[in-house]
RNA sequence: GCGCUUGUAGCUCAGUGGAUAGAGCGUUUGGUUGCGGUCCAAAAGGUCGCAGGUCCGAUUCCUGCCAAGCGCACCA
């Protein structure tokens, strides 16, 4: 066995990555991975250093563009097997890249290699940005897989609270990444419009001892239906009402939020009543799950073995008085989801329903489905007032509404304030702030970061000045190297937030992408009658810029203005 | 008691198995007679909850503990 073979052998996993799923995301990393993975192989092959199985070797955007656009820590995690130093390994390995295309390689303590890329390796991206537009960063990676992204499903009890309003922005968000990333999205909500939040509605419509929900809203249904006190009203009486009220609340307070104040559109709102159990998926459901050995009778009720897909216990269909519980009406959902077609299926709850988690995750295996199935739970959000926490509650009729969240701050800021924060966060929303707050926001900074792109441009075309030929080997001021570097990670940044429900990185994308456009703007003057060549590639680039920021605010939800 | 999430600057929050841990707000100090000052530059401010472990290297991974939020029905 020779070395040669060995490198050979033993740099096997690249050839995945190189042909496969990463190569058309990690595109340059990718190849230079490769390259150094060669390398280590014909140092083997020359007898530099020992034979020994390659491990992964990873290249990635620096931290500081200090150290260049791109590094590998491949000298410091080869060192050891490589019976050497990581400066020596660095140096050996650097010394046959240097000759590698598009980059300058270094060594730097205490063994990282980085690589600066050329100017014209750098400022391509502006041209490829301008030339694909907003199409820039599209990918086509979801390959059109049919994807069912529910959220919200507020129940229809009432007008939509700020819990809802995360998970709502979240959702919507992560549908238009998901698209741009070339996946068939349906985005759905869930309309719990059976059961006995219905009855609970009904006798707080009626104002009866059993009356639950209070507030404003209450006083709306029972004029707009006509209703007064029926302190009498059987139990068919009181359904009968409650069903009308929540579709009164669906269709005057939910769908009117999320048209006018949200800005969301759901692609189909899925009834409990009407779709689900009136259509008989709950017992076809249970049936599946029989044929399949995995519901199982025990006092008297009827159970689906969840604890043999990691529940920690064992749920009941069918209670023993043979009526079903919702948790069988939710694997009738289920149900109704997977023949549908969806691929794959997205679920984003409030952390108050993280327990349903592992029991949801097993009635879809125990559905036959083995597509992805992400959860995603998004924490609380506290609310404060001076200092102090307010409790909400919708049946004591004192939360604090979306409608009132975005008549007090606007749309956009709402948006970006919900969804600048990872899901994962104790969300506290300080409403004393919020006036306050709303001046402050970032959102402002990135939509006057929009505007004075758009006013430049303006500008420019005014003074009859284009970018058309552009020469971007001018790009050479620090600062536009920087805006470069940003505008190369946006199609990584897109694929990334796809892949891992990361949404709060687009909001904190856009406040960089500002920050930096806004400290170009002071040092380099774009539009400049005396250098129109150089005003010619900075045109470009500010045009560049305007798109991938636009394309981002888009992303997010929020409106790019060209005036404010 | 068990489970999930969180603990990073005065406050609200990012971030990471590596090179000096970041941003906004607040505080302090400069800049701009402007291609939009809703801007820029700088300073101050940190035991990355505590303690062990793995590792060449841990704020990051593992274990335990402490604290906070949320769950733990033949309810929905």
């Amino acid at each position: 066995m020779t070395f040669e073979y060995y490198g050979t052998f033993l740099c096997i996993w690249q050839v995945f990555t190189m042909f496969g799923f990463s190569r058309r995301i990690r595109g340059m990393k990718t190849q230079w991975e490769g390259r150094i993975c060669e390398i280590v192989g014909e140092l083997q092959a020359e007898g530099l250093i020992p034979v020994f199985v390659v491990p992964e070797i990873l290249v990635e955007w620096t931290r500081d563009e200090r150290h260049g656009e791109y590094a590998t820590n491949a000298a410091l995690v080869l060192a050891k097997l490589a019976h050497t130093s990581p400066m020596e390994l660095a140096n050996l390995i650097s010394g046959k890249l240097s000759s590698f295309e598009g980059a300058v390689v270094e060594v730097a303590a205490p063994g990282y290699i980085n690589m600066t890329l050329t100017l014209d390796a750098m400022t391509s991206v502006v041209g490829e940005v301008i030339s694909r537009g907003g199409g820039y960063g599209d990918n086509t990676l979801g390959n059109g897989t049919t994807v069912n992204n529910e959220f919200i499903s507020a129940n229809p009890t009432g007008p939509m609270h700020l819990g809802n309003g995360r998970g709502g922005f979240y959702g919507d968000a992560l549908s238009n990444v998901l698209r741009k990333v070339g996946f068939t999205v349906t985005s759905e909500y869930y309309v719990n419009d059976a059961g006995e939040q219905v009855m609970k509605l009904g006798h707080s419509v009626f104002r009866d001892g059993e009356s639950v929900y209070a507030g404003g809203y209450i006083e709306e249904i029972r004029e707009a239906l006509s209703i007064g006190d029926e302190p009498d009203a059987d139990d068919a009486r009181v359904r009968e009402v409650g069903t009308k009220a929540a579709a009164f609340v669906l269709e005057e307070y939910i769908k009117k939020t999320l048209d006018s104040k949200m800005k969301i559109s759901f692609d189909s709102f899925i009834s409990e009543r009407k779709d689900i159990v009136e259509n008989g998926f709950p017992d076809r459901a249970i049936l599946t799950m029989k044929d399949k050995g995995l519901a199982f009778e025990q006092d008297g009720a009827l159970w689906l073995r969840t604890t043999d897909f990691g529940d920690d216990k064992d749920r009941v269909l069918v209670k023993s008085d043979g009526t079903q519980t919702y948790f069988a009406t939710d694997c009738g959902y289920l149900l109704s989801k997977i023949e549908r077609g969806s691929s794959r299926l997205i679920l984003t709850l409030g952390a108050d329903h993280h327990g349903y988690v592992s029991r949801i995750r097993a009635a879809a295996k125990s559905l036959g489905f083995t597509g992805r199935f992400d959860i995603f739970i998004l924490q609380m959000v506290r609310l404060v007032k001076d200092g102090q926490e307010v409790r909400m509650s919708k049946r004591a009729g004192n939360v604090v509404t979306i409608d009132e969240l975005v008549e007090l701050v606007g749309h956009d800021v709402a948006r970006f304030f919900f969804l600048m924060l990872s899901l994962d966060t104790h969300m506290n929303f300080d409403l004393g702030l919020a006036e306050e707050r709303s001046e402050k926001n970032p959102v402002y900074y990135v939509q006057y970061a929009h505007a004075r792109l758009s006013s430049i441009l303006r500008k420019a075309e005014e003074a009859g000045l284009t970018y058309d030929n552009a020469d971007m080997s001018l790009l050479t001021h620090p600062k536009e190297r920087g805006l470069c570097r940003e505008l190369m990670s946006f199609p990584e940044l897109c694929v990334e937030v796809a892949e891992t429900g990361s949404v709060h990185k687009l909001p904190q994308y856009a406040i960089r992408l500002s920050d930096r456009l806004h400290s170009f703007y002071a040092d380099c003057r774009v539009i400049d009658s005396e250098h129109p060549e150089l005003s010619g590639s900075r045109l470009a680039l500010v045009s560049a810029i305007r798109i991938v920021l636009a394309e981002t605010l888009r992303l997010i939800g929020v409106s790019a203005p060209e005036k404010m």
